[in-house]
DNA sequence: TTCTCGTCCC
């Protein structure tokens, strides 16, 4: 519609009104249809502005001398229309020139406030409406239910409930599901259930208020066992069921992921939200490659991600250093406008970051126009993880200035970010003010990143003194960095200790028998080496078998240390042998006293040739153009010999080669590594 | 009218 035929000018003002004044009982046409109009997303800010204009006498001359059906009407548009555009307060502004009000208005105020978030001043205006003498129905009790949910204000919860069983309304659908939300919410699972089980009649959001209250507490069992009961009673799952799960599967068995992959697949795929849960699941859970193909899956589908997909998808991008999805991704958040958006633009900084590109993640974060403690958070880890701990705690202090109080992870990060960049007094002065100043108790990642600062300096004795007056049972981490910090400095003695609490807290986590051979095997007792082996093997431990990944237009590919599956094999291996006679020109010396068993030094040199890592980089030379810039993503930690080797390769192919392994970053650049060989 | 999905640290 034009809104030049609807011309808003003083005169056409009173023509409308004339008009609605001549038509008793039904509201102007023209007007309702601008009305409508400005509630529509899509109306141009224009078409607000002509629209405000209007407002202001329209009330007051609708209503002047008359009360009616059609002055109403019109009136709950204009509220609504406001309300749809997260102006509550405008709502409000035409709410106080409604002379009589009934519940419906009433309803339509309450409900603008609670859908844009005004939970408080909801509870308020019930409270008057109450006062007023207008009876809440059925529809504003759901309604004011669901503010007390949103604040979790379980006191004035109960308050509702009581009038709600007096007038009935508790065994009504909308009101019941509303309580069962309520109490699931605030925590009261035992009501909730009450609520559920005494209602006549239930629809699937009673049954998925009910999965989503055992979900959000924490009781997973439950939640999947109402599913459960749900599919034996023949109720459908819906894509609200999946949405009220999620809670219950990040981080979860891979039993739980396939129950929900299956709800999925039993579905029509024509849900927005199915495909964003099953996508947010898949990152939760590791599945970094499912949530990618998924995502994919869903653009064939012609369904459209919206902010939340991004917000989803765009860690996975992240995890395996897809950055050509990632910045695909990138542009259609610009094509489509899903800009600002705080989510959305923490998770690009994030996924530029964990693909090493710390310009793009800055850019984004310089562009953005609201930050949260979140931003400044991803942004700071993007420093820390590349080794620039300067800038990390540059930022730490803009973030001060500005009045933003950093959270516990934003301590996390900014501690983890001195570590990495070896800032021994600093790290301790973060420490101190975190519970100082900002009165936060130290978790067990604090306490990991003080164990990692201290060791890393080489306060092998000070780290092991910090476990010990640690308020909390350190866990496997803590004993973790303790054990690395021993095996950097050669410290037989902690690093006992520290491996024997590790063997006791994670039996099954090869790395730390690794470390800890490593630092029989760099004092030469191999048969303690040995022992190790013997011990691994007869407690049924694996190595994690060590894999790198590497992009390739738009494609991920992976390989295994010793790997010979590649299609591209034979030519890998030739060119790496071509590199490695040029490395060792340019005076490369293989490090073999970090690799794990005890043979003749040639054949050690040949385990480490066949590094993943190393795979994976000349593999990305021979496949892309000179001068691109190579990123390899590896599950492990990069050792001592691929970590000098990557720095001959760097200068030789002239080439970036940026290395993401579970620690940090190394961006290698003519011969020398960000991280300057401390990590 | 009611329910539900996303971002940072380890």
């Amino acid at each position: 519609m034009n809104l030049k035929k609807h011309t808003i000018g003083p005169i056409r003002r009173v023509g409308l009104v004339d008009l609605f004044r001549g038509r008793p009982g039904r509201p102007p046409w023209d007007l309702l249809a601008l009305t409508k109009m400005v509630a529509q997303p899509t109306a141009t800010p224009q078409a607000i502005v002509g629209w405000s204009r209007l407002k202001s006498n329209i009330i007051c001359s609708l209503y002047q001398g008359r009360s009616g059906c059609a002055s109403h009407i019109l009136a709950i548009k204009l509220m609504r229309a406001y309300a749809a555009r997260g102006k509550p307060d405008v709502t409000r502004k035409v709410f106080d020139k409604i002379p009589e009000r009934n519940n419906v208005i009433c309803n339509v105020m309450i409900r603008s406030y609670v859908n844009n978030h005004f939970y408080k001043d909801a509870i308020l205006m019930y409270k008057s409406t109450l006062a007023c003498g207008v009876t809440p129905d059925h529809y504003t009790l759901p309604c004011v239910l669901k503010a007390c949910s949103s604040m979790d204000n379980l006191r004035f919860g109960v308050q509702i409930h009581c009038p709600a069983v007096k007038k009935g309304l508790d065994l009504t659908l909308f009101t019941g599901n509303g309580l069962i939300a309520m109490y699931g919410k605030c925590g009261n699972l035992v009501e909730a259930r009450r609520v559920f089980d005494e209602m006549p009649q239930r629809d699937i959001v009673s049954w998925n208020s009910m999965v989503a209250g055992y979900a959000q507490n924490g009781r997973f069992d439950e939640a999947l066992e109402v599913c459960k009961e749900m599919d034996s009673l023949g109720v459908k799952p819906d894509s609200g069921t999946m949405a009220s799960l999620a809670p219950a599967v990040t981080n979860t068995s891979a039993e739980n992921v396939m129950f929900v992959k299956k709800i999925f697949s039993d579905m029509a795929k024509d849900e927005l939200v199915a495909w964003n849960v099953m996508i947010a699941m898949y990152a939760n859970n590791s599945m970094s490659s499912e949530a990618i193909g998924l995502y994919t899956q869903m653009e064939a589908h012609g369904i459209e991600p919206d902010a939340i997909t991004i917000a989803s998808v765009l860690p996975a991008c992240g995890d395996l250093s897809a950055v050509s999805l990632g910045k695909r991704i990138h542009e259609y958040i610009e094509i489509k406008k899903l800009r600002p958006n705080l989510s959305v633009e923490n998770a690009l900084i994030d996924m530029y970051a964990k693909c090493g590109c710390l310009q793009d993640a800055r850019k984004v974060f310089d562009e953005m126009q609201i930050k949260d403690v979140i931003s400044w958070t991803s942004m700071m880890s993007a420093y820390g993880r590349s080794g620039k701990g300067e800038q990390a705690v540059d930022l730490f202090s803009k973030m001060q200035d500005l009045g933003i109080i950093p959270d516990s992870i934003a301590f996390v990060s900014i501690l983890s970010a001195c570590s990495h960049a070896g800032l021994l007094e600093e790290g301790r002065n973060y420490y101190k003010l975190m519970i100082e100043e900002y009165k936060i108790v130290p978790r067990l990642e604090h306490s990991t990143c003080m164990v990692d600062i201290l060791g890393r300096a080489g306060k092998v004795d000070e780290a092991n003194i910090h476990i010990k007056q640690m308020s909390m049972e350190p866990n496997d981490r803590v004993w973790g960095a303790l054990l690395s910090a021993c095996h950097v400095y050669n410290n037989m003695d902690i690093g006992v200790i520290a491996a024997d609490r590790l063997f006791q807290l994670a039996p099954q986590q090869s790395g730390y028998y690794v470390l800890l051979s490593n630092i029989y095997a760099k004092a030469g007792r191999w048969k303690d080496v040995t022992l190790f082996r013997s011990i691994m093997k007869g407690r049924g431990v694996k190595k994690i078998p060590a894999v790198s990944n590497v992009e390739l237009d738009d494609h991920v590919h992976t390989f295994l240390a010793g790997d010979r599956s590649h299609p591209q094999m034979e030519e890998i291996y030739l060119e790496l042998d071509i590199l490695l006679g040029k490395m060792k020109e340019a005076g490369y010396v293989p490090k073999t006293d970090t690799a794990l068993h005890d043979v003749e030094e040639e054949e050690k040199e040949n385990h480490l040739v066949v590094h993943s890592e190393k795979l994976a980089i000349v593999f990305a030379i021979i496949n892309s153009e000179p001068r691109v810039p190579i990123r390899v993503t590896k599950n492990l930690r990069v050792c001592e010999d691929c970590h000098i080797a990557i720095k001959f390769i760097s200068k030789i192919t002239e080439r970036q080669i940026i290395v993401r392994d579970t620690n940090r970053y190394h961006h290698f650049e003519n011969g020398v590594c960000s991280c300057g060989d401390y990590w």
